[in-house]
DNA sequence: TGCAATTTAAATGTCAGACTTTTAAATGTC
DNA sequence: GACATTTAAAAGTCTGACATTTAAATTGCA
């Protein structure tokens, strides 16, 4: 673990990159201290503050974490699938508000995604996600709901369909595709009327889904998707024209 | 953008947060500059060391981007889709070799996602994208071929089917079912007979995405996966007895 | 002896101030 | 007007000190 005396880029990300390198290649393990912060700066000869900023780095990203105190220090940090999950959603969020990505297109990957678990769903679901997915449309009903809570629980409906397959690696890729919709959605004012009709679709996807039917959760997804598109398409005219 | 003085975590992670939420609710939007250190660190009353370790951690996560000299400083970042797409291989890469995802896990989540492409991919491929297919299977074919480089090519070759899609969301979200199974991959040796059956199927996939077949390019891809997961099998056996 | 309180040492967190390097604008020169 | 030089602002780096946290080691007491 050396760096280029000859590199354009400043030392401490240099030094970032090289413990992130170790990390990644396995020379450093899961929950190993790494040298302490003096240790560093004398080894890679630069001071105490350019070691830290590189920490700091690494620490973002959550490939280390530091303890304070006697027998602290930074350690590798082991990825867990929450971590991940929350960093996938906030990067998809991101780049889906930074980028005019049109409403289509993000729809378009979010159900395109989505539909590819409705087989597995409905093969593997059990009552906890399918209790979840009852509660969350018997909360999508209630009146009075703002459109955060209502969107809040269509993402936690979505959620537990997603769950249900029983594959934590599709989950955590799933996220990105539903939780990073979430603005977009939130932009959509719901009508009574327009609700109902995602209820609607929601309960035949519960049930197909209860029915181990994955055709028809296909369908319903497919049909939910498409009456999205419109929705948001209504809201963005009204929008136009109120304020063209 | 206020810091709480009774907050109990460190003051340069409460400025990465402060900064960070000012980012996300759009108070500061891209490109826009950000104060100076100097000036962040007398408006947070802390010292420059603080601030620029609060600073790296954004920067590490690409909400901004710093330069250095007159008229430099901090500015917020826009994520590029190849940004995020990278981001995304590095987390779904770690995630995986850090928690003992099992091949089956990872690979089912991976063609589960992948299969959702295929009817996108057959209805709008154009002459690049199939081009770059057909290169891939080429490569793939010739003798000398290490096992990386095999791997690498074979993400290649399924890299341009979801880019096929033209769906720039849904290529990110792909990017880490799919490169993110690389390192798992590439702990596999492959047999010219493997390879063989492999290049079949890819013929086979590329075939019917050039006939707008989404049905045969499913059924294609399904297949692989199974090939594959029965190659891991054998692989993995294959150490357990050498080793045993 | 055993346990509780205290001390201690090692580590990260923070601060202050100086110096270095980079960069683009402003200024000067031909 | 084109090119060279100066300048000032900002990030990058260094040094050394002090604050805070934490777990182990030690001490004190019953």
């Amino acid at each position: 673990m050396k760096i280029d005396p000859n590199a354009t880029s400043d030392l401490s990300v240099q030094i970032a990159t090289a413990i992130r390198d170790a990390i990644i290649s396995g020379q450093l393990i899961v929950d190993e201290r790494l040298p302490s912060e003096a240790e560093l700066s004398e080894k890679f000869n630069v001071s105490r503050a350019t070691v830290r900023e590189a920490l700091k780095r690494l620490a973002a990203q959550s490939l280390i974490r530091t303890q304070r105190g006697a027998f602290g220090g930074a350690f590798v940090n082991r990825l867990s699938f929450d971590e991940a999950h929350g960093q996938q959603i906030t990067t998809s969020t991101l780049l889906i508000s930074m980028n005019e990505v049109s409403f289509e297109t993000a729809c378009e990957a979010r159900y395109t995604l989505e539909r590819a678990c409705a087989p597995l769903a409905a093969q593997r679901r059990n009552p906890d996600h399918l209790a979840t997915m009852r509660a969350e449309i018997v909360r999508q009903g209630q009146p009075g709901l703002s459109d955060e809570s209502f969107c809040a629980s269509d993402v936690a409906f979505h959620r537990a369909l997603v769950d249900a397959c029983h594959n934590p690696v599709l989950s955590y890729q799933l996220a990105g595709a539903v939780e990073g919709m979430q603005p977009l959605m939130n932009m959509i004012t719901f009508t009574a009327r327009s609700r109902e009709k995602i209820i609607e679709y929601h309960t035949t996807i519960a049930d197909a889904v209860e029915a181990k039917d994955a055709a028809s959760a296909d369908q319903a997804l497919s049909d939910l998707a498409a009456y999205t598109v419109t929705l948001a398409h209504d809201v963005i005219a009204a929008k136009a024209s109120k304020s063209g």
